[in-house]
DNA sequence: AACATCGATTGAATCGTTTCAGAAGTTTGC
DNA sequence: GCAAACTTCTGAAACGATTCAATCGATGTT
């Protein structure tokens, strides 16, 4: 049960192996009668040419990234991707997409995948919880593998390109804060991204920046995948009456949100009449949802343009870059989710 | 300026190329000042050490499947990928992802781009449309190369798994007609889909196993890309006096009936009340649409997982399997888009 | 019949790593 | 003091295709 090369094809069809390749590449200096025969013997051994080989001598010339996003299935990581695409295709770079399902082993695996495969280079929206495995992109590094990074990784040094997440939440609190709110909480995300620390802090920065106090209590981890949030708001409001509800709730990102929204409804409480609720990130369906979503919007596109750019200027330098840190700012698209109250 | 190889390091560095090698490799046989100095050489002359070269001679073990869609936005495709994705990493295989965004040229260039970096297999979502470009998958046969196609490709006898878009349609409306309806249009796909086309048939089908007259002016062509959705729903009604209006609209898929219910918002006419909609598919935001749309649920997680089924097995034959084709059947999900109306 | 031409095929060199048997040098055991 | 064992390193073979100069036969030309 060994593997079939162009040596046995060969060797079967009685030609040489020349003229096997010669055949597979199409080239037009085959009689038609060889290259029938050829294809039949292919078929028959059922031989599968192991491209890796091909590509060897001929020198590798397609041009390709990838990039590891944690969910393929959450907008606001393929709108990234779509901004890393066009700025690749313009410089003649195709795209693979890959995504670690927030799971370590994964990230891991396809990070050494790309090396692996001559893809140029990544860009890594990186786990960053747990023990904080990074060894993977330690050994990146070892081989001067251009890679990007889509978050902090605290413990290593590499290019990042992000958004100002403390001050993207600080912008939420201080508009729901002129609103008229002072019953404000975050329902924070999952501790495998580094922005859930950041938006936590940046509640408390706009909190210490404010004549309001901060409490411990306002921050409520409740994560972000559709089922766990929604789980956790009914929980969160089951446990308390209703006289200490909050009246305004700022959240880790949109999909978190729109559980939330889900929730909130089956709790017959209304948005934004009695809660006002604020999003993050602007993915494309917040307009659209239940309640167009108030929400602050990352460029995702402009994101996954500039690491992008950042990852091929590495990728075509040839000679070690100084690190980058790109970090980004937001903007607050005010919709019909919040409202202002009365004091 | 030519490229640095293993052999400029292990000159540089005055050691031989094992020696390099096993540096690269984290091996525990080399000194650690060795280890160290080769480091150090390796980052000076920037050397990037070919993962193509690494895999030959080690026999590339990772097992490896692709998947190209059309387009990463719509969560359509991203389910389908999700369900190759599970499926495939239970069977040791992992996922690259790629989208062709409509275009020939990527879709040819992906295809070729797997083969060659012994990615072991591919599902491919394929466009149709134009002189039928397929040489790129006669190309893909040749070589043996296991693929499977989500959608019928007329020229080429491949493995596809694909839904019953003729009988989808009919569903959607004898529903319709069931609700009272007479008036129905069907607001049609772009034509890089063979879906656009079976879609149509369908719908026709379905009027002459009525009492209901067909007429050609039901099936308008408006494509399914958000803002070409959304002006030429615009126009169409824009065109006709409302007495000529139709009662209900038979969508090619959400992404367009998410276009065609903004667009009716904008020109004031209320869904379902005025205008019944139904889509197709069922991607996981139809039901939070402004209006939770009535839709024909593709099972997307089980296409994806067939797929990858169908893949592997040919993958992991050693002989040329016969060709397949997996057509499944779908459901309407009736929700409030879509009302009873009097005669 | 000798020579040039052309089309089809061959086979050895090549791509850049890894692998591993064995050499060289060093330490341990007795 | 010598063999055995261990550590570190070397160098040539191997991986499986492509490439291209050289060859071979057949055909055409004079």
């Amino acid at each position: 049960m060994k593997k079939i090369t162009i040596e046995d094809v060969a060797k079967r069809a009685g030609v040489s192996k020349g003229t096997v390749s010669a055949v597979m590449n199409a080239r037009n200096t085959v009689k038609t009668e060889t290259r029938d025969h050829v294809l039949e013997v292919m078929k028959e051994l059922h031989f599968r040419p192991q491209g890796i080989a091909r590509n060897l001598r001929s020198g590798n010339q397609d041009k390709c990234i990838g990039i590891i996003i944690k969910d393929v299935n959450y907008p606001f990581y393929t709108a990234i991707a779509t901004g890393v695409r066009d700025y690749a295709n313009s410089k003649g770079y195709s795209l693979l997409i890959t995504s670690s399902e927030n799971n370590h082993q994964s990230e891991k695996r396809f990070s050494q995948l790309f090396a692996a495969k001559d893809i140029k280079g990544a860009i890594i929206a990186p786990l960053v919880d747990g023990t904080a495995e990074i060894e993977h992109l330690f050994k990146l590094k070892m081989i001067n593998y251009p890679f990007v990074l889509l978050e902090d990784v605290r413990g290593i040094q590499a290019n990042v390109v992000t958004i100002d997440n403390s001050n993207a939440i600080k912008k939420a609190v201080k508009y729901l804060m002129d609103c008229g709110h002072s019953r404000i909480v975050h329902f924070a995300g999952p501790p495998s991204s580094s922005h859930t620390e950041e938006r936590i802090e940046g509640f408390r920065h706009a909190f210490s920046e404010s004549t309001l106090a901060f409490k411990e209590d306002m921050i409520v981890s409740i994560g972000s995948r559709q089922e766990e949030s929604y789980g956790n708001t009914l929980n969160y409001f089951r446990k308390r009456p209703r006289n200490e509800y909050p009246t305004a709730i700022v959240c880790f990102n949109d999909q978190q949100a729109l559980a939330i929204l889900t929730a909130l409804k089956e709790l017959n409480i209304r948005v934004p009449d009695d809660i006002s609720i604020i999003g993050n990130d602007d993915i494309s369906y917040a307009k659209i949802y239940p309640v167009p979503l108030t929400t602050i919007r990352a460029l995702q596109r402009e994101i996954g343009q500039r690491a992008a750019e950042l990852l091929i200027r590495n990728i075509e330098s040839s000679k070690l870059l100084p690190v980058e840190r790109v970090v980004l700012e937001t903007e607050l698209i005010a919709r019909e989710s919040t409202r202002a109250i009365m004091r």
